[in-house]
DNA sequence: ACCAGTACAGACTAATTAGTCAGGTACTCA
DNA sequence: TGAGTACCTGACTAATTAGTCTGTACTGGT
């Protein structure tokens, strides 16, 4: 996946939704854009405890590939460059609600730990 | 993922359902045990082509312990295993429909190829 | 007798994905 | 001059996931 594209061929529509948010933080991302608007790339990377910068870098560029997520660079010193959501990812997010019940009503379910959450303020769960 | 129970901790419910579904083939197996009900190894084999057996088995198995397959042995020569969904594995593929429908908008955008269907009878696509 | 079908198990390999770490640029401030 | 900041890049390694292939135990059909 790393390289090219993701352009199936699909067998159903989930198969083409999975094919752009799987990757262990792509989720996650789409919850930061969504919930914050517009992120710099370190205030990305301190949301999401954990995420090594390659790999932050890694998803943002196919998921800007992918048309979900948008880049500006602003051609300063020290350089600024702010991640937003397209259309194509903020609808994205909004068909990840329910999956996202179903997720929270199975860690109530099996009794799972959560990472400890670093921003309360956000409101995230 | 392989052997040990995928139980977190999760950032949040999406990152739940996507560590349950996540599997190449764990979604096509929702969806084709939704739309037949109750489906027999071989059956299922048949159902999503190009899967190996040992993928089929594995996944199967692993969502059997995530609680979403059900799977009734019948002790009979020659063996018979039948799986179906429970009622965990129901509302998880009822979670999963607005993805599928973005994924099937975002197919038509892209203008990706579908897998070529091996059975128009279920109505899948 | 031999092949096909049923539902797997297990060893081994290949491919993909993620993580670590060491730079690199292009400027500002002390 | 040297440190610090922001945003990366690329090499290398580790871990995970998927695929291939062989084998098993039993029976029904040709």
């Amino acid at each position: 996946m790393a390289a090219s594209a993701r352009r199936g061929p699909y067998f159903c529509g989930i198969d083409a939704a999975m094919d752009v948010v799987a990757g262990k933080w792509k989720s996650l991302i789409l919850w930061e854009l969504h919930n914050s608007g517009t992120r710099r790339f370190a205030e990305l990377r301190r949301g999401l405890p954990g995420v090594s910068e390659k790999m932050l870098i890694q998803h943002l560029r196919e998921m800007e590939e992918d048309g979900l997520v948008h880049r500006e660079v602003y051609r300063e010193v020290p350089p600024k460059v702010e991640y937003s959501l397209t259309e194509h990812g903020v609808s994205l997010n909004d068909a990840l609600t329910s999956l996202g019940e179903w997720g929270t009503a199975r860690i109530r379910r099996i009794g799972a730990e959560r990472v400890p959450a670093h921003d309360a303020a956000t409101g995230r769960q």
